[in-house]
DNA sequence: CATTATAATTGAACCGGTTCAACTTAATTT
DNA sequence: AAATTAAGTTGAACCGGTTCAATTATAATG
């Protein structure tokens, strides 16, 4: 039915070959370049990508491995990974597993049958077993990029968000106005992130030499309802914090929520600092001070390197890029009450 | 490197064919069986999808058009639409065009290029040109479900939202409170979905002997801004609304964000209806009362659907399938001041 | 102009599966 | 037990590209 590479070549008069090498950009002399040229407009040939990728061993095809499709900072990568990289054909196959780790694991295994040709994760506490699976594609030279995470037994390119920093700043930026008793959400207590994150806080407290409280620390497992019970106990303590610093996006959702429900006044009250910039964080009032991690560069990066290890170019592996935060300021944050 | 159905052929002492069979489900000699299923094992072999596809022309994948991944509708219905096709081992391959019709123009070719097996389409106002290559896909007897549109040009099963009833239950509910004077923001005044929006608008206001004034009737293009816009300008004007409903989520976003700049207070002095059901509808304060559209069981449709035609079943067809919407009543409506 | 160097072309073999006509083996009938 | 029927097996050819050793055309050199 569709036209081959052979109808293509009978009807121009040329070999096979020729056409290939055509289709591949090398050089032909002049009057065959335009018969081929000629034949191929004719027949409106088309390239088969399936066939193209049983010789060369490529489907065109880079797995991601994301936690869901409704967590902003995740989808905004893969929006601009996607850019970057249909600019040479390749298509996303795009995998969330809703931290299921049994199907996480089924997706690695989904997409190394479908010979996907690099990956893309966005990893959160992953056992060995998973880890183990990530290293069968580096045995295999199958380029793996990670987003934000550490993996320290994984030789790989990695994205990282400068996340000690991009916490210090908040937190910083809340002592500076005067706030002494600040409430930390944190993601689990066993994450990359989240320790880094934690670290940061810890950081701007000790340079303040503000003593570090217990109480106000706690561990939403990065969900929306963690954000929500964790902002709860704080609040409802003996001695609440006057800001709450989220550190992700769900939680800084759960925390507003538990916020609204206590009817506290942000920010007379209670500031609050969150994380990930979503379309509704300017929208709601007050407006949302809050952390934006720079989602489309890092998208953009992540699709840069991947062409690179696709093109063979391994000069600079393995890439650890940093990538700063911005400390967005709006109304959701002002000097405490006593202060 | 990798092992191929030929290894196992050789392993086993059996032939290529037999091996074939084995992988496809036939019936083999059980000794034979057994001789294949060791090699299998021992060898680890894992069958090369690309090879299959390039014989039998398919390359188990679904091209799914999106306008864009940071639409909380659409991504549901991939997410579930993902669950579904996955148990068949289909992959999906998932573009966003942003509104860009160049950019829709060239995702419909690119997919069309890597041979998708079937095409799962959220269109908006696509000119013809558009429709023309989605006819290219249907004349290939390529299957392509449409998500919530009309497109009579083009064959296709369909998944269709009860548009109409939605908007009607929505506007009844606000005349019932005592409301007079609503407002609706539509999206582009030649879509399906906001043609059947305004539709049952229009004749929940007239079983109610209601005026239909041009002045609180907005077309707000679907976007942020536009809904923006629009509630500004009906709120700004000489004799407002007491109640607005606006018909998607990126305009309820933007509605709300005029009112908030406003200082208008809900619903003590507007009522506001939305679109979609979002995370943070619940968060918000008061919460918002939307329309929910049932994008899970949506997204379940349009796999079982997909599936059913990849089996050369067609007996059903074309499904013009109609889900229910459901009205999702929460704090941000009451009766107005003046009732 | 013959010779050499270079560039382009040719086409069979290959990638890893599926398919099917021809064949072998097992099961059933007579 | 022979004849018939049914079930399984075999392997070459095929899907639509790429590749490369051999070949031919062109350009450069003496």
């Amino acid at each position: 039915m569709k036209p081959t590479i052979r109808d293509v070549a009978q009807k121009a008069g040329v070999s096979v070959g020729t056409v290939s090498r055509y289709l591949n950009g090398l050089k032909l002399r002049e009057h065959n370049r335009i018969k081929v040229e000629k034949a191929i407009k004719e027949l409106n040939f088309k390239e088969n990508i399936i066939a193209k990728g049983l010789k060369n061993n490529r489907s065109m095809t880079i797995g991601v491995v994301i936690v869901s499709l409704t967590d902003i900072f995740g989808t905004s990568i893969v929006t601009a990974l996607e850019r970057t990289v249909e600019k040479e054909n390749y298509s996303i196959i795009l995998c969330d597993y809703e931290n299921d780790l049994d199907r996480l694991k089924y997706k690695l295994q989904f997409l190394r049958d479908r010979s996907v040709d690099a990956l893309v994760l966005f990893p959160s506490i992953w056992p060995n077993e998973i880890t183990e699976s990530v290293n069968d594609y580096l045995r295999d030279d199958i380029p793996v990029v990670v987003i934000d995470d550490d993996f320290p037994t994984l030789e790989t390119d990695k994205i990282l968000v400068d996340n000690m920093n991009a916490s210090f700043q908040a937190v910083e930026k809340l002592i500076k106005m005067g706030h002494k008793r600040i409430g930390i959400i944190n993601g689990q207590k066993n994450s990359y992130t989240s320790k880094e994150r934690y670290a940061g806080y810890l950081k701007a407290l000790q340079k303040y030499q503000i003593d570090v409280d217990e109480d106000i620390i706690k561990w939403g497992n990065y969900s929306n309802h963690g954000g929500y019970s964790a902002a709860k106990k704080m609040l409802l303590s003996y001695k609440p914090p006057t800001a709450i610093f989220a550190t992700n996006y769900y939680m800084t959702l759960g925390a507003i929520a538990a916020v609204q429900e206590l009817n506290i006044s942000i920010p007379r009250e209670l500031s609050i600092i969150g994380f990930d910039r979503f379309p509704l964080s300017e929208v709601i009032k007050p407006t949302l001070t809050l952390i934006e991690q720079p989602a489309s560069r890092m998208g953009r990066l992540a699709g840069q390197i991947i062409l690179r290890r696709l093109k063979g170019d391994y000069s600079d592996f393995p890439i650890h890029q940093q990538v700063p935060t911005k400390l967005l300021i709006r109304d959701s944050i002002s000097s405490p009450i006593n202060s």
